[in-house]
DNA sequence: ACCTGAACACCGTTCAAGT
DNA sequence: ACCTGAACACCGTTCAAGT
């Protein structure tokens, strides 16, 4: 739980220090090219280092992908913590899941290797993925107590919403306000103004 | 426009006709445990047949996929203007969306193909995919003109809304109902039924 | 301790021939 | 006309060695 943000960066040799971060930066740029399914050889060609060596550095794809954007996604367990003190609890949620969707759509096909990830203990996304989930998991149980939001649902189901989302949002990014739009409005309890008429009281 | 469901079967030699049909069951099984993304080697391989015979008859994966899927996506198309005659034309819209995002659940991956198609001409799965947006396309007009749903919303925007419901359900099948429901409530605007207590209509 | 070049088994696609 | 086996350029992964 504590010191989460130190991933391990080697503290070796210092050549395998410098190929460490060369690799980052070639697969930072391949990523944002290609998505994240860039041929892995070619981003070490690119860094003009053996195949081998980034295997070595990072095992899978999810462990590259964990390197260049687990900072950021343990970002918004952070904001999740600040806007649980924020006064509305549905603002609170509607705006942390803008920002959610807004980091799922970070390369061309990340939604699938993070949904991949929460599903998967082995993979080295996972425990970040998680992260995000119960970040998001606290402020719908706030905004369930307040009842704005459907009672009916759970944090595993609302990380599916997200990466729906996003995941059609990277596809037609014209669409992505109105699908953003539309899961907040579906999230949205019915009767969520206290009654102004006393007319659905009685029963 | 006419005859819409006559695909190009070969008419010309025995072997041809059959090597045709053999390849076919063979994607569908590949397709079906594999997902879209199943070997196209190993489907020819296990047709019996030399995968040059695969590319001749079958250019390309969503080639294959229109020949399997066609009919069945096409049929949505029936469907909608069956559902164009019913009463309510916002259940017509629930159910004939219910039945899209099932449709388009046929194969693993299948939806990431589907939107490719949509936008990409070239594809042979992109008339199809146009027939299902047009077909919903009708339903959505007319459930707008009926009021019930939100108006800011055009058929490109609901196949993307389809394709994201289903992809993710694809992904977490124990969610599929939730993020159906999430979708639906969404469309549906808030002030659907009519004003029962006056408070509302003044402004 | 950390690196590299070469090999391996795949993939989709295309070739030069066969009948 | 329609087919096939073999080649091609890739992919991710693993090997046997190098310093």
């Amino acid at each position: 739980m504590a010191d989460r943000s130190t991933q391990t960066r080697p503290a070796g040799r210092k050549d395998a220090r410098r190929n460490y971060e060369r690799l980052l930066t070639a697969a930072r740029t391949a990523f944002a090219e290609h998505g994240v399914g860039a041929s892995l050889n070619d981003i070490a060609r690119t860094a003009g280092v053996g195949n081998v060596t980034l295997y070595r550095h990072f095992p899978t794809r999810q462990a590259l992908l964990e390197a260049l954007l687990g900072e950021s996604l343990r970002g918004l367990h952070t904001r999740s913590d600040e806007l649980l003190a924020s006064p509305s609890p549905h603002q609170a949620l509607t705006t942390w899941l803008t920002a959610a969707v807004e980091h799922a759509m970070a390369y061309r096909g990340l939604v699938d290797a993070l949904v991949d990830s929460l599903g998967d203990p082995a993979s080295e996304l996972h425990a970040t993925c998680q992260a995000v989930k119960t970040a998001g998991a606290q402020l719908l149980a706030r905004a369930q107590r307040a009842g704005t939001i459907r009672p009916d649902l759970d944090a595993s189901a609302l990380f599916s919403l997200i990466a729906s989302v996003a995941w059609a949002a990277e596809r037609t990014p014209a669409h992505r306000d109105q699908l953003l739009a539309v899961m907040l409005d579906g999230l949205h309890l019915r009767v969520d103004e206290p009654d102004q008429t006393g007319w659905a009281s009685g029963v």
